[in-house]
DNA sequence: TCCTCAAACTTGACACTGTAAAGATCAGGT
DNA sequence: ACCTGATCTTTACAGTGTCAAGTTTGAGGA
């Protein structure tokens, strides 16, 4: 339980206090998982009262939505930067960020798993959290564009991809349903991606 | 807040706690969410004292893997029952299941996220989730069966429709990333479905 | 029949959580 | 200089799960 960027003069004010939190909750989750990310934790570690996280993020669930930004900005990052690096060829590019996207999940597993909780919750206010998760979708929706074919709508092609590899990595996370056969690796579940058709514009 | 089968005359005895409490979680998670499952609610509903769930269930861990047993239950066969109904050919009976899949996790969002977090928990013990889970498994990698072609493992198709069902819940229970962008139907879904290969021996 | 004893449950206490109200402190403008 | 509002603290409270110790019950043996 490190203090994160405490204040160097003790002021009343602490400066970052909203960074310090965000800060500490990642590095909570990290450490003791979605069972030891609490308020007053998050507290402690930024060097300030219980009460004050609730004071800037109103209760609990602001604070949540932030992390859960934060935390898909990392994820458009990640996927954005793995697919940089790679051949600028559409099938390549769209494995190449599945992969990145399954590497995310299995890193951050607790982040993961709270950035799709709040996701959820967000009733349309908190728009850091929106955009910042629409961010990471527009990156697989680039990706999957030169799939789309004649006829055939964008979303179709996206919630395809997005739903096979958010699934096999939602599995993992999960282990397996049934010990006695354990789950096909990452690129046997990419095959089935092989099987889109590739736009011949 | 009703209380499920109390006892006809008050003994000290509940006489079939157990099944009172896994109701009483059921119920609870269906018109309040996760976040209203309570062992002392519970406890309430089942008209004991609020230590009691956690005597028979060692801790809220037990009495949650209990209620996502009965879940993944419910869940197969809700599964089986779509496929007796159906016409018998491959495709359809896939398809029907899928659709079961679905139409399972949207009718109990809450206690489809609890079955899916509590069997990661579950570290060997507890038999009853583990045989729930591994028969649900087996309704849906029956329906795969048909579609294992030669040289590859059953594995790799179980995984790639689960994956995919399962992410699409997932997400649709989360609704939409992107909200410009709503997802496909599940119907577009089954479209990739549809590029799997029939066996044809 | 009565006794014993283990299991089922209750009672009471504890630490911990998030929330709310009210007070203290500070920064900045007039 | 003084007010004003935001920032943070203090204090209190209801609710959570867990634990230890006590009470009741029912079953099985002498």
């Amino acid at each position: 339980m490190v203090e994160i960027a405490p204040p160097a003069k003790h002021t009343h004010h602490h400066g970052n206090l909203r960074e310090a939190l965000v800060s500490a909750g990642l590095s909570l989750l990290g450490s003791e998982g979605a069972a030891g990310l609490t308020l007053r934790k998050c507290a402690a570690m930024a060097g300030v009262s219980h009460a004050a996280p609730a004071h800037h993020f109103q209760g609990i669930a602001g604070l949540l939505d932030a992390i859960a930004a934060r935390g898909f900005t990392l994820f458009a990052d990640a996927m954005e930067a793995e697919a940089a690096n790679g051949p600028n060829e559409p099938r390549a590019r769209l494995e190449a960020i599945c992969l990145a996207y399954f590497a995310f999940a299995k890193a951050n597993p607790a982040l993961y798993d709270l950035m799709f909780r709040q996701i959820w919750s967000l009733a349309g206010k908190e728009p850091e959290l929106g955009r910042a998760g629409a961010r990471a979708y527009g990156v697989l929706a680039a990706a999957c564009a030169p799939f789309v074919t004649d006829g055939v709508e964008p979303a179709t092609i996206e919630t395809q991809v997005w739903s096979l590899i958010h699934g096999y990595s939602a599995l993992v996370l999960v282990e397996r349903i049934d010990s006695n056969r354990p789950l096909a690796s990452v690129e046997d579940l990419l095959g089935l991606l092989r099987r889109l058709d590739l736009k011949t514009a």
